[in-house]
DNA sequence: GGATTTACTTGACACTGTCAAGTTATTTGG
DNA sequence: CCAAATAACTTGACAGTGTCAAGTAAATCC
């Protein structure tokens, strides 16, 4: 009945997953709204209390799927980065693309992950994966100040920022005069650390 | 019996005001989860279908919650202003302090006010107030692109960007080695407009 | 192959937002 | 000043939610 492959334990299986899966559709499809264990159960075909053996309530749902968010964000910009040319300003604007991308793709999601109404399962290593991905194209710049990863959180807050405003219906950049402003527009001038590679 | 001045219409007077004032205790002491149409009610001691009248629904209570939130928001940032040196620097760093400020003790709202959650009542001029007290400080520093409004923009995103990231419980820089940075610890080296000016 | 453990289901409860209809106070009109 | 109209609530109901306790079916273990 289902569309699976062929095997269906009645036991379903790894409903898990299929449970992360339908709830990370049903965000995209009909918002963080339309998100909740009984919907996601149903959109399964499995009975309401299931998940909670699983996750044990809603906020490990929710985690689970925030956390599955942030592996898929990390993949949006780490590609993004691997498109970017060498030059090291555009290679901060491409993973920015990638960021902006990914929250104009899953909105709510997004938001969620970064709603701090998740708090996350006990994977340990969480904020690396995505954080990570900047420290490498940083890496030129003059530090702004001798905080660690000052150029890092930096960038970070600048596009995080800007995107999460740009996200809200009634009060956001894009209200401006001249529309969205993109992130290639707010990146200030940045000192590269030797004076001596500048091309 | 309620505390109140001395006059009680039974009709209560204004309602209104009573229930938005409710909702902001609410979310500050119990968080966005403790805030709801019927508890607003049960605390300003009405029944729970009484909101209806004034807001029409959910989002037209948290609407207006936000909305008395954004004032204060920009209260607190004009007050961070006015105590700031001439510094052009430490005007902005001073902003952004008010920023923090609210959203150390308004943690929840400041999250409703930026969630999307909310789509604003008619009040029409809603993102200048807030977005307006950065257009002043910014005007000494030259644009980071002709982009209008670039260096505003800039610093929003900034200041933003850092404080919601530091929110969240379990993907932060909060969690960085060295701890929580400041606004001053990740803000670039920006260039006046005039270099005559500068001292 | 029987016992135990895992993976679910069923049913209940308290809570939520929303609506329809009723009730009471305030305002209005004469 | 009092009746009529309207605004400001109340009451009761309904569907939906998360959560829990108890039951049942399947897989695993010994």
């Amino acid at each position: 009945m289902t569309a699976s492959t062929d095997k269906k334990p009645h036991h379903h299986g790894d409903l898990r997953r299929a449970l992360v899966k339908a709830g990370m559709e049903l965000i995209r499809e009909k918002g963080r709204a339309g998100l909740s264990l009984r919907a996601c159960a149903a959109r399964v075909g499995v009975s309401h209390a299931a998940p909670k053996h699983h996750f044990g309530n809603l906020s490990g749902l929710l985690g689970a799927i925030a956390l599955q968010g942030f592996e898929d964000f990390s993949k949006s910009m780490i590609e993004a980065r691997e498109k970017a040319s060498g030059n090291p300003r555009d290679r901060l604007i491409a993973i920015a693309h990638g960021y902006e991308a990914f929250a104009e793709e899953n909105p709510d999601l997004l938001q969620l992950m970064f709603s701090g109404e998740v708090t996350f399962p006990d994977t340990p290593r969480l904020q690396p994966p995505a954080f990570d991905v900047l420290v490498e194209p940083c890496a030129p710049f003059e530090p702004v100040s001798d905080t660690p990863y000052s150029t890092e959180i930096m960038i970070w807050s600048l596009v995080h920022g800007l995107v999460m405003l740009g996200r809200g219906r009634g009060f956001s950049p894009a209200k401006l005069p001249g529309g969205r402003p993109s992130f290639a527009d707010i990146l200030p001038d940045l000192k590269l650390r030797d004076p001596e590679s500048r091309n």
